[in-house]
DNA sequence: GTTGAGCGTT
């Protein structure tokens, strides 16, 4: 954001101007910071526009005043939108999901440093870096076959602190060069869709892996089965591809599992209820997630609906929000143990145990009732909360933060009651998608009263009714 | 031709 202070977009240049004409020419309104000409990923082919970066930000009123021609060409410069205002045009609040997620409540020691002059040696990077505190290690990377500098990095210190000095500024300059810090993303938190298929195996809920977990759900029954879901997310929104998560890729769905089965999920959830930062720094992964999906309105909806789509491409801007806005929506179900802590909030106790498909399911319902509570018209929280106690309460954890941990029936109760449970569940969910489960599924779901059992099982038979609904989809 | 790309190694 700070970075995009003085950021312009230009529009419609010539395919023959550069980065270096860009810089050239408006280095006459002042310091230029950086510029850059979009190209096909694939072609190479200039796509008609580009940034330029000021170093000062009052110059672009200047700017903005005159007509620009390059190249032959008169070029459009706007101020550039942030990435979060150009997917989201219309809600405009770019801030708070920005704060969160952007990565504000992580806390990291590693940065990643992007646009390193390719001259850069590791010493000279470090010895930049050592003035915002001790660097304890310094990555360039370079490209495995031909050796050649990506123009990116990776630099790490022996304390946030000085990373949150690194990051007081995006840009950086290094002996003229210009560099730009970001957090680094957790690698590790990074599985990669592909990669080793189920380790997981637990058969409780959460699986093995983090991300594995998902895949395992297999484990619990077909009726569990992500995919599913992950095909609900996507026909609700749009979401792309064809992971999961429908997100990103990138981080997000190591980020929520990992939490997940560490438990840390749990006070994720718990600040969906309460939206406290505390829990935030305790997992990075989560707290954004909560986060995200909670201030920021479309994220809300995506996390609902998931997917915020344009996940991926919007992931390095604003990986937080919408990677995680997914994640909020889709660690529900399947964390049961999440779903539990989610209700209490922090309780989170137990944890990654209750394995039943059932129980995973009801924190489902959790995880939407954290949503719910935040926002009116989802309906009850309360009812929701009931859910995940009963989830709980089968699965012998007691801990169920909420409150009277299990109680099943009124769990169930608490459910059924609420919007959400009632009949086809249309009623204030107001996610299409799900409300189509129900209906098709709809037994189960809907069911009454039985109290708690119905609405447990009933979640399980709605997730195993997806199944039919991928089929249709396609 | 008009709103972005980049995240690791040992």
């Amino acid at each position: 954001m700070d970075s995009d202070q003085g950021k312009l977009f230009i529009g419609g240049i010539s395919w023959e101007t550069t980065e270096e004409k860009l810089k050239e020419y408006f280095q006459g309104y002042g310091d230029v910071l950086q510029t850059v000409v979009m190209r096909d990923k694939i072609s190479g082919k200039p796509r008609g526009f580009g940034f330029v970066v000021f170093a000062d930000p009052n110059v672009l009123d200047r700017v903005l005043q005159d007509e620009h021609v390059i190249d032959g060409r008169t070029v459009d410069a706007k101020r550039a939108l942030s990435r979060e205002e150009q997917q989201g045009s219309k809600s405009g609040n770019t801030n708070s999901a920005r704060n969160f997620g952007g990565g504000g409540s992580t806390r990291t020691k590693k940065i990643f440093v992007g646009g390193l002059p390719p001259t850069l040696t590791e010493d000279g990077f470090r010895q930049y870096f050592e003035s915002f505190g001790n660097v304890t290690d310094v990555v360039i990377m370079y490209d495995q076959q031909t050796n050649r500098p990506r123009g990116f990095g990776f630099i790490s210190f022996d304390s946030e602190d000085a990373v949150d000095r690194v990051l007081q500024k995006t840009f950086h300059d290094l002996n003229g060069k210009q560099v730009e810090v970001k957090k680094a993303l957790p690698k590790d938190a990074n599985p990669g869709a592909g990669g080793r298929s189920m380790s997981s195996g637990g058969g409780s809920g959460m699986g093995g892996g983090s991300y594995q977990g998902y895949g395992a759900s297999g484990n619990n029954a077909s009726s569990y089965d992500s995919r599913m879901d992950s095909n609900r997310y996507m026909q609700t929104q749009n979401a792309g591809g064809g992971y999961p998560y429908g997100s990103s890729g990138y981080g997000t769905p190591g980020y929520g599992y990992g939490p997940s089965n560490n438990g840390m999920g749990y006070g994720g959830y718990g600040s969906y209820g309460g939206a406290n930062p505390g829990y935030a720094g305790a997992n990075p992964g989560y707290g954004a997630a909560a986060v995200a999906a909670y201030g920021n309105p479309n994220a809300a909806s995506a996390g609902y609906g998931s997917g915020p789509a344009g996940g991926p491409r919007s992931t390095w801007g604003s990986q937080g929000p919408s990677g995680y806005g997914n994640m909020g929506y889709g660690n529900a179900p399947w964390g049961a143990a999440n779903a539990g802590g989610g209700g209490g909030g922090p309780a989170s106790g137990g944890s990654g145990q209750s394995p039943t498909g059932t129980t995973g399911y009801g924190n489902q319902g959790y995880g939407y009732g954290g949503y719910a509570g935040n926002d009116g018209s989802y309906g009850n929280q309360s009812g929701y909360g009931a859910v995940g106690r009963a989830s709980g309460a089968p699965s012998g954890n007691s801990p169920v933060g909420g409150g009277a941990a299990g109680d099943m029936q009124s769990g169930a109760g608490g459910y059924m009651n609420s919007g959400y449970g009632d009949a086809s569940g249309n009623s204030s969910y107001g996610n299409s998608a799900w409300r189509s489960d129900n209906s098709q599924n709809s037994g189960n779901y809907g069911a009454p009263p039985n109290g708690a059992h119905g609405g447990q099982v009933g979640y399980g038979g709605g997730y195993g009714g997806a199944p039919s609904r991928q089929a249709q989809q396609q």
